[in-house]
DNA sequence: AGAATAAGCTCAAACGATTGCGCAATATGT
DNA sequence: ACATATTGCGCAATCGTTTGAGCTTATTCT
């Protein structure tokens, strides 16, 4: 079945006017008399006529929304990024389309290409676990298409990023594990080709360092599909449990690995803090709500996305080409709880 | 800064041939020679030619998109059936473009309004606890506009929808807490407006009927706001539970409200199951990592948004118009946990 | 009164792609 | 050799809207 809208050409037939009339009207030109406008206003407004935003892109050359691609929204993380994103981008008067990658390379090379082939007018990305690749990127960067990351962002790319203090971060919680007397301190990474993998890194390295912890590779463990792949974080942890010297302590590095974690621990009866501490990256609304509940870094989610849409609609907006580009480091909250 | 992508008129300067035959030899149609094809071909390839489908939407009528409106994407349930969604639409071509009403009837109006104007083929829609008037839903889909609706449906409108048996979930639930021997149960329901509500709430009669347990309306509170205002679940939790005679159990009719809850007993250290037990409705998936664990009521999120989505498509892709429409009713699952 | 100005409207092109129709040039048939 | 068929391409309309330019009238100025 074809629903049919009213259109300008509906409006201008019915009161005998051309259609430019019509729309100078609707869009009160003074060319229009008074007497017209008053016609064709109330005519449009009765037959309920909205203009085809279609259309309209056609002719303006924009399309007024904005793309967002994230590894997946079911997410507490990503879907309080998107909350953010949402809030300004109505606000200006865009709309929003998603695409989830679910941590493929591929979808998100699809999403983009389908995204950029003009059905946005600007892109926020938070790339896959799977990208070591970035020339999809690159690309539309280098021909001027506005592009801002977040969260997971690609450093040979030169625009507007929004991230949290990584490294800082995880040395908090870190040291806050090594003062309670915590020896050995497994991190659970996240994929090994993010840079946030790595900052993450160097804080906890940094911080047993200064407790003069050796640090040891074996209770280093990246998770390359981000916990997507089925079992991902049991292997890990398998391996890691397996050691005779077993941790007596994890950092996870994201929200799916901090719950694929306490999943594995209460399947393996395994009690937190009493057997293992843990603390991990974690935006769940439900985290202290958790047995035990959670001692987490928690990340301004929304506050990102925000941010992060205004530097967007600053590129989009913006007269002639933007040459400096930031990179805004926000705060991580780090909130403690039961689990160490 | 403009980002200027590549069109047909491009090509066709550059090769000396009209845009119509570039737009044949694109299509690889019959009446264009295999020289001229492979020439336009290699060289769309080169320069990376997209169609821009904002010109096929205009021409063709339709955008490939689908709109999505529901209260709030953050939401374990929903999340889970805009996954459905996303991937039922995408294999068949379409994208997605969500908007949250965020409990909000002013917002899913105008939402609607937007969506309508021609910038989607069709709407998923699962109404706002605040929606009451549904003219602006009836008059669009009298005028031929396909809708389908999901987990909060309008009986008014006669088109295709897909919910769960609410009535039987909840008497399951119901049954269970009597047979364990609860006795003054309260229902925490969601907005009064929602047809769920009603279809729970008898649910919940019929079983403390047959456990012959007389109906205590003053344990029965509705939250019309679905938990989205401050302290709404708070504060008919504090009704409750100041009366002389305290519940020994909760029923709790949305992911929402059953978090509410547990937040309230962990903040005013109620025990569960000790001092009463709790059993809601809750697609989060770490509701067994829960302290307590929760016994839950779950419902297929991802298959009903499968469904949905396929039920649209096959109205916008019908060439005729369709009256006979159906409800799907799929069934819930009943987890028992720590909780009760 | 005749010319200049202004008011109020219409024409037509444009955005990017598709497609029915027409028109040359060549190939085929008799 | 001439009529017809086929091949390969371009013209122009179309989708819905905006907008510069032009065209009638009516009004004002000298």
């Amino acid at each position: 079945m074809k629903y049919e809208a009213v259109t300008i050409k509906d409006i201008a037939k019915v009161l005998n006017l051309s259609t430019s009339t019509v729309s100078r009207a609707l869009r009160d030109s003074y060319e229009i008399s008074a007497e017209t406008k008053k016609l064709v206003i109330e005519y449009a407004e009765k037959i309920n006529y909205r203009p085809n935003p279609i259309a309209l892109s056609l002719k303006e050359r924009r399309t007024r929304s904005l793309g967002i691609i994230v590894c997946e929204i079911a997410n507490s993380f990503f879907s309080q990024v998107i909350d953010g994103i949402e809030s300004v981008a109505y606000s200006r008067g865009y709309n929003v389309t998603f695409l989830q990658s679910h941590e493929s390379f591929d979808k998100e090379k699809l999403s983009l290409e389908y995204l950029a082939s003009r059905s946005v007018d600007g892109l926020l990305i938070s790339v896959s676990t799977e990208t070591q690749d970035f020339s999809h990127l690159t690309q539309l960067s280098n021909r001027g298409f506005p592009i801002v990351f977040f969260d997971r962002i690609v450093d040979e790319i030169d625009t507007h990023k929004v991230i949290v203090n990584n490294f800082k971060g995880v040395y908090t919680a870190t040291t806050h594990l090594t003062e309670k007397g915590y020896k050995r301190i497994a991190y659970i990474a996240n994929s090994e080709f993010l840079t946030l993998t790595k900052d993450r890194l160097n804080g906890y390295k940094k911080a047993l360092g200064e407790a003069d912890i050796e640090i040891d590779e074996s209770l280093i463990k990246y998770c390359n599909h981000g916990g997507m792949i089925n079992d991902e974080v049991e292997k890990v942890l398998d391996e890691i449990f397996a050691s005779k010297k077993k941790p007596d302590a994890i950092f996870a590095s994201s929200d799916k690995l901090t719950t694929g974690c306490l999943h594995y621990f209460k399947k393996h009866n395994i009690k937190v803090p009493k057997n293992v501490a843990l603390v991990g990256f974690s935006n769940n609304e439900n985290s202290d709500l958790f047995n035990p509940s959670l001692t987490v870094i928690k990340q301004p989610a929304m506050e990102m996305g925000e941010i992060a849409t205004n530097y967007l609609l600053e590129l989009i907006e913006s007269k002639r080409p933007i040459k400096d580009f930031e990179t805004r480091i926000l705060d991580t909250e780090f909130i403690v709880r039961e689990s160490t």
